[in-house]
DNA sequence: AAATAAAGAAAACAATGATTTTCCAAATTT
DNA sequence: AAATTTGGAAAATCATTGTTTTCTTTATTT
């Protein structure tokens, strides 16, 4: 059986779409994604999200079958965006030869991932649904053992370069991001306000220098 | 005005009450918050409380005045039994000698808080339902000053009896919670399954084993 | 016994919201 | 122009659920 997916399809008589499929899909997934993380699962009707993408809600069932499966496909989206970017961060650590500023900017990566309003939205919604949607789960996780990873690298470039005793260069890690994640467990509860991205930056140099400085010495 | 609050009220005619308003609240609070922990706030409905909680529906609105009223009352409920249950645990180690085993006690404590299936589905119900009902974080937070309360108690403690360096009890009492908190933050998003009370147990005495031989030596 | 208050059962009400359906106005090809 | 397909607008359907109301039974006191 061979499918016909040539992109310049020889259309016959009726009107043609106004954009690709893919395309619709994006803008529903995109509106969706940001209604959600806005108001929440039960919070969201559907033709809110149909209307703030610009479509009718009958072109949003003709694409998706449900409610929970756009919000599945919606999360999805936002997890690989969310986590993508630490692989930048990685890149940009991995030019620079200097361990500590390395570190500083995979650290900030990973506050940016986790602290920004947008993760702390994501991370809520998923905590709040995941019963529900336990696919959701499984997003979510594999994008961890990327972070994992990202972090396992800059590990073994200290066991290398020798900038750390063996041993010390996990606990470092390990403290630091068990920071930033206890920062995020106290917005997430109200105990603390989101952090803006200067205070996330200040931050960040801070719990840096007291790593370092207090443990590695 | 004076109000008639007798507790023996001399009764006109008419039916007595089958129990005293705090009773019939009690149960229903008890009800509620069961099954708010179980199935999410709007996951589930006012007449199955009653149900749960032998009443009428009618006489769960005599008493409370809308749903998210009785969130409020189960949830606050929750957290007082919870969060006391610690003071126990405070008493119990302040009463050993022993700097070591009485932290032992005050962190098993801490960890049944923080991670037994109830504290669990209570923190979930608090992230996912705090924007609509504000008042849940700040009974949260005055329990969390308890908590810390009974921690920076056990560090005065080892000022006075020179256990561990000054300094060394803050880190090692936060380095600990902060294994917990991030425990707690796995298992609500799916990452890890909830640990029975053994598996707690074990792991605390593991935890704690590593924090005192890495760190206090 | 008569009066009266408590509280359960069940129906009524009203609103909300997911999903489907109907109808219709473009836009394109033949 | 006729046929045909896309997709918007809006109403219809249908279920759920918070809240109120009505009715009734029961246990008291006068």
């Amino acid at each position: 059986m061979m499918v016909d997916s040539d992109p310049v399809q020889p259309r016959g008589p009726g009107r043609p779409p106004l954009r690709s499929e893919e395309e619709t899909r994006a803008l529903i997934v995109a509106a969706a994604a940001r209604a959600f993380l806005d108001t929440g699962y039960v919070g969201t009707g559907v033709d809110t999200i149909a209307r703030a993408a610009g479509v009718s809600t009958r072109t949003l069932y003709r694409l998706f079958a449900t409610k929970g499966d756009l919000l599945k496909k919606a999360m999805e989206a936002r997890i690989d965006i969310a986590f993508g970017q630490l692989d930048a961060a990685r890149a940009a650590g991995a030019a620079g030869a200097d361990p500590r500023s390395s570190l500083e900017l995979l650290l900030g990566g990973y506050a940016e991932l986790v602290l920004s309003d947008e993760a702390v939205r994501l991370t809520r919604l998923i905590i709040a649904e995941r019963q529900g949607v336990p696919a959701l789960v499984e997003s979510y996780r594999q994008a961890t053992v990327r972070v994992a990873d990202v972090f396992d690298a800059w590990i073994g470039e200290q066991q290398r370069t020798g900038f750390l005793r063996p041993g010390k260069a996990e606990m470092v890690a390990h403290l630091l991001r068990g920071t930033i994640n206890e920062a995020q467990r106290q917005i997430l509860l109200g105990l603390r306000e989101p952090l803006t991205a200067d205070e996330r930056r200040d931050w960040v140099a801070a719990s840096l220098a007291m790593a370092l400085d207090g443990l590695a010495a």
